[in-house]
DNA sequence: GGATAATGATTCAAGCTTAAACGATACGAG
DNA sequence: CTCGTATCGTTTAAGCTTGAATCATTATCC
């Protein structure tokens, strides 16, 4: 998977890291997914709901936040959801502009049941790391994802 | 930036080092790619240039392959990319079911300038992490993203 | 208090992406 | 050679995603 690319050893470095980085995420994102479509789950969709699971009812933008994805997205996003019941959104009454959304009793059933699935998978993909080898990726990401300087 | 997840022990490792994986691979891709604006470019028009760039001419499928993409897909990016007169699209005379794609004059002059910022780009990106770091993220992502098993 | 600015949600246009269905072409078994 | 199958590209429908424009609501400043 050598990158074709004549540069400086510094660049060459990072381009193959970027690029190993950007198809793992692709790949391991996409075989963790699969499953989704059990229960004609998109991957956006999954996320609200998981969000909405574990953090409780949100108003968009805060999901928006949490998601990396634009208002206009959550919108949408939320269209759809809610047409097949599985949230509900409500004005806020302090704050008229907000918009909360909540789980539904379906929705909440469902996310209840997809969620441990979607965690064996997770489990499943990253056992071709070590336990220790695992901590090490989640630290290198974290670093690079924040994108301060080296030292 | 906890997962908020209660399962077991090895489930937690897994989805912690799962999710820093997705995320900074979309904020650093994000970052990265922001600069592909200036020229009016995709991110997957600028992935099939490149391509294009550093393999040579190359049939859809081909194409498709290297990029993870499906062919529906390579076809409409390629007809953006042709109506920009950037690529030129040819029918392969021994089997006349390819479709060659080829870096015109044009779009060589504007890959040949893109890239560089580029790799630039990643470059600036990856500095977070000393280069020794660079390459020890790199062999993670690598193992993790084939899916083969740790032992 | 009223004008102005900021914020949250929605809408819209454009493009990406996929899966599935389809037509054209090539290959292979008989 | 011919029929059936496989492969490549295209089309279509659906949904995602963004950025920009817009509307309603709230906050701020004088």
């Amino acid at each position: 998977m050598g990158t074709h690319f004549r540069g400086t050893a510094a660049q060459v470095r990072a381009l193959d890291a970027y690029i190993k980085l950007q198809r793992a995420a692709e790949s391991v994102g996409a075989r963790v997914c699969a499953h989704l479509a059990t229960d004609a789950l998109t991957v956006g969709q999954f996320g609200v709901l998981e969000a909405l699971l574990h953090l409780g009812p949100l108003c968009q933008r805060d999901l928006g936040a949490k998601l990396l994805r634009t208002g206009g997205n959550m919108t949408m996003v939320g269209d759809h959801l809610e047409a097949r019941g599985l949230v509900a959104r409500r004005r806020d009454a302090r704050n008229r502009r907000f918009v909360t959304v909540a789980l539904t009793a379906a929705g909440r059933r469902l996310i209840a049941r997809v969620f441990p699935r979607h965690a064996a998978a997770i489990a499943h993909e990253l056992a071709a790391l070590r336990p220790q080898e695992q901590v090490a990726l989640g630290r290198l990401c974290r670093r690079v994802g924040r994108g301060k300087p080296a030292e």
